[in-house]
DNA sequence: GAATCATGTAACTTTGTATATTACATGAAG
DNA sequence: CTTCATGTAATATACAAAGTTACATGATTC
């Protein structure tokens, strides 16, 4: 059975990493589910994978939030990938009703080969990209493009 | 959001379609539902998309069911997929709480990348692969494996 | 023409899991 | 102590494919 619904844990998280990159003081559960449009306890369940991978650090109190904790040049997107969980990459599937049927087999390893060369160019590319790399990008964006600025304080 | 259940509809197509090429008589749908694992009505259900395809033929009345229309070597497996829906083929995507934040455009446009370049080299894949390479693979495997033999009638 | 076989389709229910939400415990700063 | 902030449990929601029930429709057979 499928949903249509998707896994939006990796963008999200890397929206909000590129956005802590960019300011000294922590952010905090709540602002960061303002922004990402959605509830602080999801935030914290999705950044303590982060957390648990050594890339963010958090403190409660006063003044406290989420920082970054690494050096972002050492942060592959894959990374962060696995950190939220390492969510399966395709909505597809396959079933196993007869596993001694030879018809399923070949079908399956067949659909299972293709899937796996997709998801292994896909795991490359993230690998390939790091957070540093992603800032870059934006940089360079915001060069360009002076519209509206995603530094301002998040709006509903 | 996003859900586990995956999209079964490619494989088990396939599955039935390779069955079907190697007999005759056309199968029913309670027939196909039975070795599926499955539901009369979803066979039914999945199968039209194959049939408005022209891929194969339904037949009502005694000895009707369903049957192969063409030549399996002018079928591919992206052909079927298509056929099922073209369903979507990755669980992971991006959200859109902020479209002017630069930082939202930049990840997404770099996941999206990514995750094109995968799906398209699966489609590749899939367009590769003919159904009737996919029987010569299923008799490749019966002449090295003796084992249960899928011919067998369907059982639970 | 009636019985049986078989598909076609509508309507409704179920499914599984991430997300959304509520509630409250816990810890740190001031 | 109050306030700020995270941590976590429990419950509800969302979603569309799948599962199911029900019945209409058409073809074959006798």
């Amino acid at each position: 059975m499928a949903a249509v619904r998707n896994d939006s844990r990796l963008s999200r998280m890397l929206h909000v990493l590129l956005h802590m990159a960019r300011r000294d003081e922590p952010m905090t559960s709540e602002a960061i589910a303002r922004m990402l449009g959605t509830n602080a306890v999801v935030v914290r369940r999705t950044m303590a994978g982060l957390r648990e991978a050594g890339y963010v650090r958090s403190a409660k109190g006063h003044g406290g939030g989420w920082s970054i904790a690494v050096d972002l040049a050492t942060i592959s997107l894959l990374d962060v990938h696995r950190a939220v969980g390492g969510p399966r990459v395709f909505a597809m599937g396959n079933e196993h009703p007869h596993p001694d049927c030879l018809v399923e087999k070949v079908v399956n390893e067949t659909l299972d080969d293709a899937m796996r060369q997709a998801e292994a160019l896909l795991t490359a590319r993230l690998a390939q990209v790091s957070l540093a790399e992603l800032a870059r990008r934006f940089d360079r964006r915001m060069g360009t493009l002076p519209g509206q600025c995603a530094e301002r304080e998040p709006t509903a």
